[in-house]
RNA sequence: GGGUUGGUAGCUCAGUUGGUUAGAGUGCCUGACUUUUAAUCAGGAAGUCGAGAGUUCAAGUCUCUCCCGACCCA
């Protein structure tokens, strides 16, 4: 080795400190600390303990040495307390480390003292140790201890660095886990019992969301992880519980943005014998629960806006509300065409497939915004909500609602359709406009259709997102905020493969890119060398559309096709397709000539050759 | 997906029209100091400038590709 990172040798260096400490007969890793107090209690009770001899633990913040006297501030789980250290008091009994030993101590290490409490002459409530012990070396070297860690990939990678220097993000995820047992225990005084609720399930159920597709070997199967859990909840209503609830876990395949993250965190409850109505209240009473106990106060500013937890939400229904702010009724359309020109009038020039699905529109462009105060959004169109019970008085409408809070939609509820041969058909006539549409694979759960025909009691459930909720509580605006561990692509940093001494990350299940060329996929799929390894193959198309015309003034379009499914831990991608059109296309217009194309020459193939192998087509 | 922007010492950051051997603060190492609060003083060591290729007499700086982020938009 010729050159050595600077890195390495400041941990050589403490590595070094390790050994001097083992020589002196001091472990560096202890079993267990003796700590008998947290050092918040101390300081907030100086009177009470002054003279008192007390021990605290925590990481070493700092160190500053006058020669026979040093001084060190040690941080644990409440706060700070500095040590005030002198050469003349500190003892080295067996495994302490005497005054002279001090250097084999860094900024970074967790420690213990035990001493009297004292002031020292500037004023600071310190403990003057008779006895230091080392609780865990550290091997690297903390941030600046003035600025701290800034770097936002830095920060997210190694949250618990940032959590030792900024209490207030540390603050942050003690809440969310405060609000978590809030919620629990609210729910609990309400006679709610919670389950666990399966994440690997081998059907995705209760959204439209795209999900993660795992495969679990004991039963050669492949299954996806949860999307949503409701479709269980459901069967404990069966199973004979009242009120069952769930904090689960959610994964959905889709994008990352400042309010979403793939995984995610949602509280469920179901309520039999009751309808949406009760949720409204108990969703209502939980927010403010949240507020008075976690929080200790009602008044908070979300995105810029004061709101109070304190005061009744509005109530209103979807449509009416449509109303108030645009001042259209869509409730009087005759048809459609009536509908999509009222859209048209609201300057949202995007045509639906029925009356209601323009309502949702209109709300979603002009009435979502402007719900600042919490408000609840009910009675929602029957076509976007095809779980829901329609209301007795309209059944274009269902018992469901929605709730907003500055401008964001903070949960999602309904009472739950329990009639079996109409949930069937809802779901069969909802899953063939998804197969028209060619974008999402919606999969019927005749189980749980069989659990309702032995009859589930009337239900209604509600949802908040845990993130959703803690960013409104906190008033961060950035979902990672929230969650300690945000998802992020693996790196080995070059510090770490030198100290380490590997050259990449270990690859589990890495995917390895396999390219082939349309003949020779098409002639190795014939000659049955190539076959699906899985009972689902995914394909992805990736399409470019070429701005300028061939010689012969054509316009082309050019792409591959990914295909996951026949190669374990392999993607497959299939090029050499291409389209070319006479006259220019939109690029909408180009993707589905193209999606014709990559359907005829490569699912039939693979359909005729594999009759029961499903296909699914993502697009990008 | 589109636009903008960033990656330089463990950390926080400079680095000019391309031009000596890439700097500062902090931290680290050595020494002094019995009341500090980002202690102070003296000395010292420390860099694959995200990775790779190209242009050039000469690249942290210019070009291209790639990796990992951030911000805004849909």
């Amino acid at each position: 080795m010729s050159s050595v990172l600077p890195i390495v040798e400041l941990r050589n260096a403490r590595l070094s400190k390790v050994e001097k400490l083992r020589e002196k007969g001091i472990n560096a890793y202890p079993s267990r600390s003796h700590r008998t107090h947290y050092t918040k209690e101390i300081v907030n009770n100086f009177d009470a303990f002054e003279g008192q001899t007390v021990t605290v633990a925590g990481r070493l913040m700092a160190f500053r040495d006058f020669g026979k006297l040093s001084f060190g501030p040690i941080q644990d789980q409440t706060g700070r307390i500095q040590l005030y250290l002198r050469q003349d008091t500190l003892t080295s009994e067996q495994g302490a480390i005497a005054y002279e030993d001090l250097h084999l101590l860094d900024v970074g290490d967790f420690i213990e003292a035990t001493g009297k409490v004292t002031k020292t002459q500037r004023g600071e409530i310190s403990v003057a140790p008779v006895i230091v012990r080392i609780l865990t070396k550290s091997l690297r070297p903390l941030p600046d201890k003035w600025a701290g860690l800034k770097d936002r990939e830095a920060i997210l990678r190694r949250r618990y660095l940032d959590t030792t220097f900024s209490p207030e993000h540390k603050e942050v995820f003690e809440k969310v886990g405060q609000m978590l047992f809030a919620i629990r225990r609210f729910l609990y005084e309400r006679g709610f019992i919670e389950f666990q609720t399966p994440i690997i399930q081998p059907q995705y159920g209760g959204g439209t969301a795209k999900p993660f597709l795992t495969h679990v070997n004991a039963l050669d199967t492949d299954m996806f992880l949860a999307i949503s859990h409701e479709l269980y909840l459901k069967r404990l209503i069966a199973a004979g519980y009242d009120k069952v609830f769930t904090i689960g876990r959610y994964f959905r395949n889709e994008g990352i943005d400042r309010s979403h993250h793939p995984e995610f965190s949602m509280i469920e409850t179901m309520t039999a014998y009751e309808n949406y109505e009760y949720n409204m209240d108990l969703i209502e009473a939980m927010f403010r629960y949240i507020a008075e106990t976690v929080f200790a106060k009602t008044l908070f500013e979300v995105r810029g806006h004061k709101i109070d937890f304190g005061e009744k939400w509005k109530r209103i229904s979807m449509a009416d509300a449509v109303q108030e702010v645009t001042g259209l009724d869509f409730r009087d359309c005759q048809s459609v065409d009536e509908a999509n020109d009222k859209l048209i009038s609201l300057g949202v020039n995007e045509p639906q497939a029925t009356i209601g699905l323009a309502i949702a529109k209109a709300f979603e462009a002009k009435v979502e915004e402007t719900l600042i105060n919490p408000t609840f959004i009910y009675g929602h169109p029957l076509d976007i909500s095809p779980l829901a019970k329609p209301m007795d008085d309209n059944p274009n409408f269902v018992e469901r609602f929605e709730i907003f809070i500055a401008g964001m939609e903070c949960g999602d509820n309904w009472s739950e359709q329990n009639d079996p041969v109409a949930l069937l058909e809802r779901w069969q006539s909802a899953i063939n406009v998804e197969e028209l549409d060619e974008e999402k694979f919606h999969p019927l759960d005749y189980d749980f259709i069989e659990m309702l025909e032995h009859g589930m009691p009337p239900t209604t459930g509600i949802g908040p997102g845990i993130e959703r909720m803690a960013m409104i509580f906190t008033g961060e605006e950035d979902i990672y905020n929230i969650i300690f561990f945000p998802m992020m692509k693996p790196v080995l940093s070059q510090a770490n493969a030198a100290i380490f001494g590997i050259d990449e990350l270990p690859r589990f299940g890495f995917k390895e890119d396999v390219l082939l060329a349309q003949e020779e996929f098409e002639s190795l799929l014939a000659a049955g060398v190539l076959q699906p390894e899985s009972a689902a193959i995914n394909l992805r198309l990736h399409l470019r559309l070429w701005e300028k015309p061939t010689t012969e003034g054509n316009w082309k379009a050019t792409g591959y096709l990914e295909a996951s499914g026949f190669l374990k831990n392999k993607r497959l991608k299939i090029s050499g397709y291409s389209a070319e059109a006479k006259e220019k296309l939109n690029k909408a217009e180009a993707l589905k000539a193209y999606k014709q194309f990559a359907i005829q020459n490569f699912i039939v193939k693979v359909k005729e050759k594999f009759s029961d192998c499903k296909v699914r087509f993502e697009e990008d």
